[in-house]
DNA sequence: CCACTATGAGTCATCTTGTCTCATAATGGT
DNA sequence: ACCATTATGAGACAAGATGACTCATAGTGG
């Protein structure tokens, strides 16, 4: 039986995975074609229609490589926070902002809203992206929250939807970068707003 | 010279923008093509060509017909709320909540999301959505403002963003319908956050 | 009643899509 | 070093989509 570990498969596979979400950035979900990926990876057509058969499992592979999970607090800086709830939320919230500000960010997020209605994949990626945030939000919230910073029935979901929502209609409808400052607002607004 | 009264024009234009409409909320803006519309409004491909030359004008229109202004606020409403600015706000975001609830909103507001980035026009359509935002609080943030109930630094598109940040948040990310108290939840938050 | 014009049907060349075959060469086990 | 395996690129192919065109017809405004 084949292991995963053919080195042709690998190689054209990332090829083919890098051209996709080149495509991707640059002109959108719909310039993701078996085509269009076939010419850019600089690979035959069959081998995109092998690896993937269909056009919405293609897209999704883009897709997926488009929105890698956020990094995880570094330890570090966990402790150099002295457990201040406040510094951690503007931490991860600013790696989130970071990721936003990234040029294909916006049709990465784009596709998901809108294709999630219909594809039951693109179902999945929306709602990791929405645990992504919690989960970054997690332990920050819960110390706030302990602190007596937070009501005490302040989910990580809501703070995520207080912070994360002003930060994606900044971006992505108002067309805004995120800096640093814009970050802090909305976090301090929020620790005012569920305090 | 003609003018734009020929029945003819009116009648196939109307039935091909509802069909371009509903190709949208069903299946997204990609189902929206000139074959697509032709067959749907039961009009000759030829006709919707000649209507619109280039598949962005088409999918243009679609989105326009899908995005349609606010209504304004009701005098009677006005003068109802007692020129009490939360009760205004909640109905203000209530009307947005209220069509972003519809299932063609997604679609339209992906679409934009997602071609904004490479299409003027779809430029155009998310300023003006962010315009339509902003101006529907405009009043009420200028009334609260006035009796020391918000900051005076607080413009309506920075309310925009603390309130319709959110509500964007839980209805196209966490995929919630908004109810009239997610609306007062969130417009109290705001309210607290920037007071 | 008539000149005008938007329309539907159709044709046509070109491009895209999805499937298939086959010779080739890289690969892993022996 | 050898060989059976297998992923690949090139290409053929039918079916369908696309965009531009022509033309007879019928609804329209004067």
């Amino acid at each position: 039986m084949r292991e995963r570990t053919d080195p042709r498969l690998l190689r054209s596979r990332e090829a083919m995975v890098a051209a996709a979400t080149e495509l991707l950035t640059e002109s959108g979900l719909e310039a993701v074609t078996h085509q269009a990926v076939a010419a850019r990876a600089g690979v035959g057509r069959a081998t995109v229609y092998r690896h993937w058969p269909g056009l919405l499992d293609l897209r999704l592979a883009a897709l997926e490589s488009g929105m890698p999970p956020l990094p995880p607090m570094p330890e570090e800086l966990r402790t150099a926070t002295g457990g201040d709830p406040r510094t951690e939320l503007v931490h991860r919230l600013s790696v989130l902002a970071e990721r936003w500000d990234d040029e294909q960010a916006g049709a990465v997020l784009a596709a998901i809203l809108g294709g999630s209605r219909h594809d039951e994949g693109m179902r999945r990626l929306r709602e990791s992206l929405l645990e992504q945030i919690a989960d970054a939000l997690r332990p920050a919230v819960a110390a706030a929250v302990a602190r007596g910073q937070l009501r005490s029935d302040v989910t990580p979901e809501t703070f995520a939807m207080a912070t994360a929502g002003p930060l994606f209609f900044e971006r992505f409808l108002a067309g805004n970068r995120l800096g640093r400052d814009t970050v802090e607002t909305v976090v301090d607004a929020a620790l005012r707003a569920w305090a």
